[in-house]
DNA sequence: GCAAAATACTACTTAAAGGTAGCATTTAAA
DNA sequence: TTTAAATGCTACCTTTAAGTAGTATTTTGC
């Protein structure tokens, strides 16, 4: 019950290039900042890239952009990129069938405790995180 | 973002036997009921059992019964022994030393909405989930 | 044009969760 | 006392996430 390594790299990664959000970064910088370790930083850049969150550029003097403007990039968008938000959807027991109609035991308690999570997650942009300098990253 | 596989079934199998609280189950029998796989589902009870979660009785005529009333027997518990609570409780982006005094940036956000996930498992026991008849299994 | 500095791709290795097999042990009915 | 019917244990196999290595490709400055 928590994010995946791979969506909690994804998320400290855009976090940190949101504080100066017009600038171009790249992959070596951002390993030295935020000591993920370079091969695996470098392919979750590429899956953000890919799922158009991000645009990369190659060659020399190339880098990492953001392709949208941050307050319409939310961690939503995030997860699904890297994981899946379905996860987030399914029943808490695991049952395919379960539905309003079709309650699973632990139905009615979850289906609103669900809904503050994706809603956090859903309406939470990268403008919205609190981006000031003495943050930790 | 979903309970481990081990955690939904141990939840299945005990609020499927929450329903009649006082009998003692066999394996064989919940095995037919919720068509989880003999083995894997065996080796959840002895977990749950060596957590003190449910009594098992060895031998000929043995089986499963709730070592506490279910009233006492909360979700956090559950999953406590399936899988451990703590990935609930630690930072959203992983960071370790993220806490109210040096937060990440996801932290105040985060607060609330944890808040009320360990919430509903740890004030919903086994007795107050939905448990009528027709409810799915 | 060529070298330097960047990203992209493919394949591999490692670690952890999920799941299975087989045999050992316990208990009570017959 | 034997045997059937139950749980317990250890070791293994499979799948998926996590992480690494090496090489190819792209672009710009000189």
């Amino acid at each position: 019950m928590k994010l995946s390594n791979t969506s909690e790299y994804a998320l400290r990664i855009l976090s940190f290039m949101a504080r100066d959000a017009e600038r171009k970064y790249s992959a070596k910088y951002l390993v030295e900042q935020l000591k993920i370790s370079d091969k695996y930083l470098r392919r979750i850049l590429t899956t953000l890239s890919k799922k158009g969150i991000i645009s990369s550029i190659q060659g020399r003097e190339g880098g990492y952009t953001f392709q949208k403007e941050i307050q319409d990039i939310f961690l939503s968008d995030i997860i699904d990129a890297t994981e899946g938000m379905e996860k987030y959807l399914g029943c808490v027991l695991g049952f395919n069938e379960c539905s309003d109609e079709n309650p699973c035991a632990f139905h009615q308690q979850w289906v609103a405790t669900r809904a503050k999570i994706v809603h956090d997650f859903q309406e939470t942009s990268l403008a919205d995180l609190n981006l000031k300098k003495d943050i930790k990253f």
